[in-house]
RNA sequence: CGCGGGGUGGAGCAGCCCGGUAGCUCGUUGGGCUCAUAACCCAAAGGUCGCUGGUUCAAAUCCAGCCCCCGCAA
């Protein structure tokens, strides 16, 4: 079989099937400049393709001519995609003798695109999932094969997420593979779908006038990317972890309001946002509290949001 | 050489530009006040100011090199 996958999140689904099936060849993103000093680094699942001697292909974009053709003739039997990264073309998914599968990260036709997990906590949902599905050139649309769901802690980052759906991904899939000749596909109900695009750094910039709900919940599906953001007289503090406090206050959004000896929470437009974790511009994440004994701020003072 | 910020008692910061007494808000320890306290008052302990070298009578502060952390950009 063929395996496309790139990030972290398609690791544990490679390590499943390296175990039990022939992976022929790895496909990924090509090595790209990445971190601080613009080195060249390759993709998670590179290394661990490689470290298994499993050949490698880089294509820049599947779309260029000779792919299709150069994928066709590896003659796999069936594709596996985890988080690629990039369309398939048809031409590319009908390669494989039994076409290509994908491992999604949300409970379609929920969540379709590239953040399925950050977009289901930054909504709010309380349930999301794993589904697997016969791929076809739209994006997450091709007819379903396993779902399987699980909850949303009330607490728990698109980080954390990610990390139970990546393996929980892998047994979905062994499971798909292994009822392959039974499991009858399923179409998804179009209308229903929603989408969920990769984030952008504006994605992050919390809009204080919202309710601290909503807030608290951005903030969770922003970490570990790309942060949810706010303006402090210092400078701009990325918020990664914030509890809400159902306090009833008439301060305007963005205001700091005390909430007992020592302590701050940010008015919004419904109840108050406390912070936890945060990281000033510059330096290391720290405690709201750490935060706060050197920032010079006082109840009264206001917050504000990062303009684009 | 992609751009930039930072490393100061246990924590978060100020001081650095304009070299010369180690500061602030907490924490810790002891004592006091109180019915009581995370509140308040008094006192104490605790720092090679990232590392190395240089300039100087004198370096946290100026200069050079190195190590580590982080934001932006990807």
């Amino acid at each position: 079989m063929l395996f496309y996958g790139t990030p972290a999140f398609a690791l544990p689904t490679l390590e499943a099937l390296l175990g039990a099936h022939d992976v022929v060849t790895v496909i990924t993103q090509p090595d790209k400049p990445a971190g601080r000093g613009q080195r060249l680094t390759p993709p998670p699942v590179k290394i661990r393709a490689e470290a298994a001697g499993v050949p490698v292909l880089q294509p820049a974009r599947l779309r260029d001519p000779g792919w299709p053709e150069r994928l066709a003739e590896l003659r796999a039997e069936v594709a596996v995609v985890v988080a690629f990264g990039q369309i398939l073309p048809k031409a590319v998914l009908d390669a494989p003798a039994r076409g290509s599968i994908n491992v999604h990260a949300s409970l379609l036709p929920r969540y379709r695109g590239a953040a399925p997990i950050a977009w289901a906590i930054i909504r709010g949902e309380r349930e999301t999932g794993i589904t697997t599905f016969q791929m076809d050139p739209g994006m997450d649309t091709g007819a379903m094969l396993l779902r399987e769901a699980t909850s949303i802690g009330s607490e728990e980052t698109a980080a954390e997420l990610a990390t139970r759906l990546a393996p929980l991904g892998a047994a979905v899939l062994l499971r798909t593979l292994a009822a392959l000749d039974t499991l009858r596909p399923e179409p998804q109900d179009h209308a229903a779908a929603t989408m969920a695009p990769r984030l952008k750094k504006a994605d992050g910039w919390l809009r204080l006038g919202e309710p601290a709900r909503a807030l608290a919940a951005r903030v969770r599906g922003c970490n570990p990317w790309p942060g949810a953001a706010l303006l402090t007289p210092g400078g701009r503090l990325l918020i990664w972890r914030a509890a809400v406090v159902p306090h009833a206050t008439g301060a305007a959004p963005g205001t700091l309001v005390t909430t007992g000896p020592g302590a701050l929470a940010v008015a919004t437009g419904e109840g108050l946002l406390l912070p936890v974790e945060v990281q000033p511009e510059g330096k290391r994440t720290m405690a709201w509290e750490d935060f706060l004994r050197g920032a010079r701020l006082g109840a009264g003072q206001r917050l504000g949001e990062v303009a684009a």
